[in-house]
Parts: structure tokens; sequence; C-alpha cells
DNA sequence: TCAAAAGTGTTCGCTATACACCCATGG
DNA sequence: CCATGGGTGTATAGCGAACACTTTTGA
């Protein structure tokens, strides 16, 4: 899969070309992004972003897809492009542009990544200091999610198969920073059609047990081609 | 600016990066792009976007822009990236990845191109067989476009400074392929707030005189930084 | 006076919002 | 029986959509 080291001559200079993974997850109690930490200089001891060069056999979500498996394991999570950054001097090393995505994924299907590489989940309020623009890109990475949300069902990428409408409702709080009233929220939600009670009712806490639905994805793609707009 | 020709050389192969134009502009009528017409191999004969390799001393938005004065001699149309494209075999010269842009100009202040190429604007309706992966990378500008009017007042850099609601009314309905009602468009457009009426009233043609309206910027600026959503 | 284009206001239904009480469970 | 958390309905206001007649102008 990886080029061969060697001697690649061109009449013109060329940047270097990675892919990064803005990777988001959701622990029942807040927004966090995964990062590794850089073993290597420049930036060595600072938090990134997984990403890495793009090959010359496969396109940037492919790459990113990579990249994404290597450091979770995962295969078939949600995962886009949203920008491409190029910044002249974003790498001190030299000229290195990348295209940097989103992926939202199940922190309880995370794995130890492949990589030696140390990979830790951070809150979305306490990230640390990071490595080259990417505090930037997590900025517009932030952006883009949560322009999403309000017109895609993104946010059940993140939460388990079955939840519950208090937990699709802190979901969408710890995203958008913003509270909701609890009754608006789920008669909103529940008038989108889209969510199916699966009749489960696991035993709970010391309170009352809540209904557990199930994203009924057949359902909002059927709306979706007839041009309905989620519009949250 | 442009880098000698010579040889570079790196341990690991490295795709070439271009930046690509998709330029808008509407004529009263119809929304139309601007193409330039290959006279090289490959796809010589076919259209493409406006675009050229990435310089090593600009980023990608830079690059776009000196693409878009080359072929327009505009310095400061509005101007914004997309989507970056990167199939292994777009281009079939060899690996090639292009950072893609839309811009808004006003077709009349538009001169001809410093490049030889032959330019030429078409209406979205009918787009003649594009270069590379041009077809696609049209269809998505355009969805981009199309999403981008109902929450930015985009439409503005399209048209002269003054305009009348018919026009604007007009624009909207070219972009988004849709008819409006006239009342409900116009009532919804002027309680955004954002037009002015600039008291003129040029002698028209065999009817009633439009009022003549202009884009009040700072009142927009104003509005959205204390947190007003457009949303047409 | 006629044709063409532009201006304008009202009604209705839906949706967003604000808001308070009851229910189920475990301790 | 109490504390905790979850479920539910109603009233109001504002917005989007539908809809028709009058005004201005030049020919």
């Amino acid at each position: 899969m990886f080029q061969e080291k060697g001697s690649y001559t061109y009449p013109f200079p060329r940047p270097s070309v990675t892919t990064d993974c803005v990777i988001f997850g959701y622990d029942g109690k807040e927004l966090k992004v995964l990062l590794v930490q850089r073993g290597i200089p420049p930036f060595k001891g600072m938090w990134a972003f997984p990403g890495g060069y793009l090959q010359m056999d496969e396109d940037a979500i492919e790459g990113a897809k990579r990249e994404l498996k290597e450091e979770t394991g995962l295969e078939d999570a949600y995962i886009t492009q949203f920008k491409t950054f190029s910044a002249v001097d974003r790498d001190p090393r030299g000229r290195v542009i990348t295209i940097a995505h989103i992926a939202l994924v199940r922190i309880s299907e995370v794995r130890g990544g492949d990589d030696a590489a140390k990979a830790e989940w951070f809150p979305i309020g306490a990230i640390p200091q990071l490595a080259f623009d990417h505090d930037m890109i997590l900025r517009e990475a932030l952006q883009a999610l949560r322009q999403k949300i309000h017109f895609e069902p993104v946010g059940f990428e993140l939460l388990p198969e079955k939840f519950t409408m208090p937990q699709l409702q802190n979901l969408y709080e710890s995203i958008l920073d913003i509270r909701f009233d609890r009754r608006n929220f789920s008669s909103k939600m529940l008038h989108l059609g889209i969510l199916e009670d699966t009749e489960d009712r696991p035993a709970n806490a010391s309170n009352r047990i809540p209904v557990v639905y199930r994203f009924n994805k057949e359902r909002y793609d059927q709306m979706k081609s007839k041009g309905f707009k989620l519009e949250f």
C-alpha cells in the first residue's frame, strides 16, 4: 500500500498532501475529540489530529478512512471532507497542505490504535495545546458540525443504536452549547418521524424508566428523497 | 511569482495540486458560468473551469484569486473554497488534486482575460461537455451555491450595485430554479432590513418604474454580529 | 385606452416558544 | 414517602404561504 521510499523528480516543486481527521465522539456527557500526542518534532509532545500522507493510489476520503481505521479500528463510521488547509507556513518542515475531514464515531466501539502513538479523548471544552494549525482546524470543524446538525441527522452517528430522548437532547446541547426545553425538544424530534420506539424498557437508576428509541434511517432516506428538510 | 522550471526531487511521490474556479455570473436573465476552451490535450477543444497549479508561495485562496484575475481582471470578487477533488484518475496525465472554489462576479465588470484561451459564459442550463471531472465539480458547486444563498446574502455579489426587487427575485429564482410569489418575496426581503431605497427612479421601458435598491452591507454585518440568521 | 410590469395587504395555518404538573422507580 | 429524573399538553405569537387588485408608464 505504501510507496517505496526512493527518489521522485518533477519539473516543478510540489507540496506534500496529507489528510487529517477530526474525530468526534460522545460519552453520554460531553462532546469529545480524539487526539494523538506527537512523538517527534516538530511540535513534539503536543497534541494533533490523526492524519498522514495521502497515498498515490487513494483519494482523500480513502486516506482519511485509513487514518481513522488505524487510530480507532473503525471501518464504516461517518466521515466527510470539510475543508482544505493550505497556508504556506502551516508546517515548519515545508509546504504541506492538508485535506481535513470530520468523523463521527461511537466512543464505545473504538479500540486502541495500531499506532504506537498515545491517543486520548479530550472534551471540547478542555483541549490541550495543538500542533500546527490544528486549533484553527478544530474551530472550523466544530463550526461545520454545528451547521450540519441543523439539517442532517448526524447526531445518531455519535449515539449507541438505542438511546433515550434525554440522551439525544444532551448530545444536541453539547454540540450546539445551548439548552433546550425538554418538552419542546421531545415533541419536535418525535414529529420529525425518524425515531422509532424500541419497546425496550431496561432497568434504570433510581427513577422513571425512559423510552428507548432507535433512529429509523430507512424512513429518513425515504422522507429526504421526497424533498423534506430536517431543519433542527 | 512562478517557480523556475527545473528539477525537484522528493523521497516519496507527490501529487500535483491545482486550484479551479467555478465563476458564476448573472446577466439579468439567467445564472451563467465562465468556461475556457482547452487548447491542448488532454480534452483539447472541450471546456473547463479556469484553474492552474498552486504556487509554492501562495495558499489556495490566493491561487484561486490569481486565476480569477487572469481570467476576468477582477481582484476583489467574492470567492470561497468549497471542496477538494482528489479521485486518483481524475486527470489522465497523472495524479492531480484540485482545490475547487466558487467565485461570484458581475458579468458587466469582467474584461477579457490575459490568457489567450477563449473564455465564454454559458447558461447553467446549456453547459457544453466539460473536461476532466468538471461536470461533477459544477454539480457540487451549484449545490453549494444553493445551500449558501439560504443563509448568506451572496446574491448581491452577482447583481449591479443598484437593482430592483424584480431583478433580485429573478436572480433567486434562477439560482434555486424555483418561482416565488412576488408579494411574499418582496416583503420577506424588505423585512430583513438589509436593503436600502436609493431614491433613484431611472426611466424604464414601457411600464411602471420600479424602486431601485442597494444592499446595505454595514447593516447586515451589524445584524449578523448581533446573532441573527438570514434564512431565506 | 391598452398592454406590460410593479406595487401593495389580508387571511390562515403551522410552528416555535413559553410554561407546570404528574408519573415511575429505587432507596 | 421522598428524591430524582422522565413523560406529557396547552396557549400565544410570529412567520410562511396563498391570494387579487390597483398604479404607472409608454405606445
